[in-house]
DNA sequence: GAAAAAAACGAACGTTCGTGCTTTTATCTG
DNA sequence: CAGATAAAAGCACGAACGTTCGTTTTTTTC
């Protein structure tokens, strides 16, 4: 049992690369096989169905990505800098992946969004939970005195998911080369928006 | 040569709707001619390659597009109310369907990120459009004195997408209620930080 | 090393896929 | 109404899909 637990990992680690680029629809098992030089059934005797190898592949890139991207950010100070923590390793996530393929979040989200089952409840369940990490943190960036104290929380990780999903956009489909800038810029209004005094800006830098 | 046109257009039109629930990987000729009691075959000869088809499907698509938003907007007073023309047409556009599936712009967009070929390039090209309507309508809004003359108006169309994307995820695979609120609210926030003069915010409604 | 258990294989299942041909049916033109 | 032309159907193809089955190979346990 030991044997067929290692190959189970192979076969997610790589399903997760190649449904990066095809969805989570377009995994097929035949071609997962064929890459992993394995036989179709064999691999498939390890999932029994198409449905429970997606909610794994699901799992996978949600472990990867608490790995990459949460538990770092965590170990910054509480409040702001962890804020900007996760919304520099989400571009990071984003970005850094060497394999062809965006952020298998984003592809599943469109691809399940009217696909009722048990993989779309995975994944809505992993994004909300995404969503209220960034919702805690900003709470207490609140609590903390970095925000204002009227800021939603919720709002606020909400419109930093979308500053997200507008860099994957950019970078992704249009290639834009300013989407990286584009994504900070919109990062930091929004957090001068949450931190300023009720009139008045941080915007202002050093004179010179 | 008319009837060809008539039933050619029938069945984009169908394929547009099917299109926006199972993407234009998805749409199968097969399903295509069932749902619409042709044969595979008849409704194959009017395209000659699926490739020929997904394209069209985009065209189609852009044309009801900028009928149903684009156009609307553009029977506003030019600069800010435009602005708020396009992005209220796009959220009615991005609800109002009653069959099942979001945008299918959204879905292509994710969808073909990381699949060169000609349908691809059509849907950059389209995405640009949209984008340089949003950017060129910000510019007038400058120009009309709206808007501060410093305000980025690239920036602030990718910025007003991102809003749209974000709320598309909000509302299609969270279900989240308040997508709606969100979007405004984030919107607002951005026409805001675009016309405040350099301190000073107009958030102040009418004391009470 | 033998027995038991787990893992991988090979072949086949019924469907569906996109795409060709050939033939029949419908529409348009004179 | 005839003849020409366009549109739809019918049929078949090779390939890929997820899945099942029975067998063989490998690993683990005693």
């Amino acid at each position: 049992m030991r044997k067929g637990a290692a190959t189970r990992t192979a076969i997610l680690e790589h399903a997760v690369k190649l449904a990066r680029r095809v969805g989570l629809e377009g995994l097929s098992i035949g071609r997962l096989a064929e890459e992993l030089r394995l036989s179709k059934s064999g691999l498939f005797a390890h999932f029994r169905s198409k449905e429970t190898l997606q909610i794994q592949v699901l799992d996978t890139a949600a472990a990867r990505f608490v790995a990459e991207v949460v538990r770092p950010a965590l170990g910054r100070p509480r409040g702001e800098p962890r804020l900007t923590g996760l919304f520099e390793g989400w571009l990071r996530w984003a970005r850094s992946q060497k394999t062809p393929g965006g952020c298998l979040f984003v592809a599943a989200a469109v691809e399940l969004d009217d696909r009722p089952g048990p993989v779309r409840r995975r994944l809505v369940r992993l994004q909300c939970e995404w969503l209220e990490v960034l919702a805690n943190v900003a709470r207490t960036a609140i609590a903390e005195g970095h925000f204002r104290s009227d800021v939603d929380a919720e709002q606020l990780a909400h419109d930093l998911y979308a500053v997200m999903l507008g860099y994957h956009h950019a970078s992704r489909l249009l290639k834009d080369p300013r989407a990286e800038d584009r994504a900070a810029t919109a990062f930091e209004r929004l957090l001068d928006a949450a931190r300023a005094e009720r009139r008045g800006s941080s915007r202002r830098r050093a004179p010179g």
